[in-house]
DNA sequence: ACCATTTGAGACATCAATGTCTCATTTATT
DNA sequence: AATAAATGAGACATTGATGTCTCAAATGGT
């Protein structure tokens, strides 16, 4: 990860990170040669930075992490009602659907990683359980099945915004809607 | 994928294609070898009956698709009211989640597995626009966010089973409850 | 405009996976 | 038991990706 002799500079370094992150998301087999000319870079540029592929995987896969618990974080507060934390949790994660989805992939090896994702799925639980105390969750329902739910409504909402078929603002409402009161016909 | 010189046995040809299904959906990147070896076969006896990769890939993909649209097939009827086709679908398609999930992939390039994928999409787009017609999925709802929770749901009741913490009925039930009502406290 | 440093391009060795082939062994069928 | 056929083990060439290195060109700070 680190270069001992050459810096990066900033612009490269954001064009790496951020080719990388499109390209591995779209073919989690992606290949270096693929970055680096997505990137604009040359390879030999690639692995000066990052000296080996799994190097540049575990960076920006802190990196996702990180931006979506500071995401979350700055959004977010705690006393709030859980209903308006998983809004807000849903308009901040949204957009950030794709650099979350690569992680996917088994790479829950890397520490740092781990611990990021520690992090969110406490979060999480927390949320759920405050649901749940709410009224808005049923207790019989199991967290962990809620849980699920909301990561999978966030891929749905991002992907329904890429593909241009709902407004970020829709599809955070539909997104909430779906977890809470389901699809039919009346609201409750 | 057609063997000129040398037929395959029963046993081989099922224990080549069940190893096959189960390694890529653990890893898509999965290696010829690694499956040979899961398959309890000789790397050579995989590329005899299918030439390449990709051959492979095809094959399983076209079987998994025709196995899944025949289970559905089997436990529904058209008459049927849409909630039920709806339950009777999950009922059918959940234990073969993971044969289904590995598909993700874009491996459509194939005409015989997009033919089948376009079968299944059609159905399921019917599917919703029955329930809709019936009152039990809101009218303004797009309908490709009620097939892409459909479809999650599928992997999340699949996911949920196999971990062990719902059984097949319980997980039936609970994907059609989140569907239909959401997760909220009472049910309407 | 100068100088230090990063970058790009390409050569290079290495490694892993693919796909083909051969031959001895095992397996079904009779 | 005999025969025909499928399989397993392994050698082999080929390809593509990885990671290292060098040197000329560009870039940025002073």
């Amino acid at each position: 990860m680190s270069a001992r002799k050459h810096a990066i500079r900033p612009a490269t370094l954001e064009a790496i990170v951020e080719a990388a992150i499109r390209v591995l998301n779209a073919n989690a087999g992606a290949t270096m040669s693929e970055i680096a000319a997505q990137a604009g870079v040359g390879r030999a540029t690639l692995h000066r930075h990052f000296r080996t592929r799994d190097d540049l995987i575990s960076t920006i896969g802190v990196r996702c992490i990180e931006e979506m618990n500071a995401a979350v974080r700055a959004e977010t507060t705690v006393g709030q009602p859980a209903v308006d934390r998983l809004r807000a949790m849903f308009r901040a994660v949204i957009p950030l659907g794709d650099r979350y989805n690569f992680l996917g992939a088994d790479y829950t090896d890397d520490p740092t990683l781990s611990q990021g994702y520690g992090t969110q799925l406490r979060w999480a639980e927390t949320l759920v359980e405050d649901l749940k105390e709410q009224g808005r969750v049923a207790r019989e329902i199991p967290s962990r099945w809620v849980v699920a739910q909301i990561d999978q409504l966030v891929w749905s909402a991002w992907n329904a915004t890429t593909e241009g078929y709902l407004t970020a603002d829709d599809a955070t409402e539909l997104a909430v809607r779906t977890l809470i009161d389901g699809l039919r016909r009346e609201r409750p």
